[in-house]
DNA sequence: GATTATATTGAGTATACGCTCAATGAGTTG
DNA sequence: CAACTCATTGAGCGTATACTCAATATAATC
């Protein structure tokens, strides 16, 4: 049984945890730590009560984060017959984070360097799957014979200039669910023979 | 005849821009108009007396250095006969300028607003050259018929992909020059039917 | 050579931000 | 109820940085 006091302080955290992630998302992470916690509703010192730095704050939103999609890509690549449904299923989870996930990639330089990798985990296990597939489809020869880590770029650095450009793409919607037909189709085109 | 005064101003000038030039390639866009004007050699209020502000010498650096690019660039789309010859050309000029080049789009989100833009132009004067190109190869039946627009944006994408993962592929050296074969080599296999 | 024009200087100002800490008051314990 | 614990508060500190401006030094002009 929690204590009122636990509870109390689990929530605040919680509080501004969620006010950080949501700020950061909508308007990147230059937002003051003054900031967030006026929106989380707390005071200011009570963002360092919980957290020793901003930057132990960013490396725990950040990694929250990572550790939800790796969850997501790991289930994905469970259930993917096909390259083609990698695809789907990979473009899927980027849609539902497009917005957190588009901060952390163009203003990733702004960030800690504890957190600057965060992918490198994600992509790899991704890459497996992905890999995989592939390896099989190219055996069949359906798929060309392109060794499949530069498939797999070809496949990222897609995704990720459509996000990185995305003020060009599609400034008032996301850009992932607009693109996710013709960088699929696209993509399928240019691998099979 | 210009006189002396007129001389030392430009030569004053050019050493802010060359040594800011160096100081953003190098270390990026968060070094501060102190450490340039120290490095420069003037005083710091002399970097004001010069630009109005550092958004000011900020869209004077990137619009020169753009206005450079798309000169390179224009030349290249002139002198290259083939898809192939245009890669090399592409990846030639992007390799001369690597550093500021990386700086520039792994920072873009430091940068002022009025050069978040700058490759816009750049990319439609080369996207102009590619398509033409592509089209030709196309209709000779060489080349897959996927929508030329999405053929540039995935050579854009694997590029940039490189470069903004430059600490993942390569830390200690540059990144294009070393995997350029590797991309070129991908992208004429992918597209190629 | 005296006077004027101006490029340069650097100490100083204003602001923003991360972070601290003594004070406060609500929760817990005996 | 009294004594104690601890989450929370917010004014204040230190630092970084863009930018200003009166003073200075040097070139141009007569």
């Amino acid at each position: 049984m929690k204590s009122k006091r636990q509870l109390q302080k689990e929530s605040t955290r919680q509080k501004i945890i969620d006010t950080a992630y949501r700020i950061y998302a909508t308007e990147g992470f230059s937002a003051s730590t003054a900031r967030i916690a006026n929106e989380a509703g707390v005071s200011h010192g009570t963002v360092f009560a919980h957290f020793k730095s901003l930057n132990e704050l960013l490396e725990c939103i950040i990694g929250e984060f990572q550790i939800s999609l790796a969850a997501e890509f790991h289930d994905m690549g469970e259930s993917s017959a096909s390259v083609s449904d990698f695809l789907d299923a990979h473009l899927k989870v980027l849609i539902a984070h497009e917005e957190f996930y588009l901060r952390l990639i163009t203003e990733r330089s702004l960030l800690p360097e504890e957190v600057q990798y965060v992918y490198a985990d994600n992509q790899s296990t991704i890459a497996h799957h992905f890999n995989l597939l592939l390896s099989r489809e190219i055996k069949n020869g359906i798929v060309k014979e392109v060794p499949v880590h530069m498939l797999f770029n070809t496949w990222l650095g897609m995704i990720h200039y459509y996000l990185w450009n995305k003020d060009f793409f599609s400034p008032d919607e996301p850009v992932l669910a607009r693109y996710a037909g013709d960088l699929k189709h696209t993509f399928i085109s240019l691998i099979t023979k």
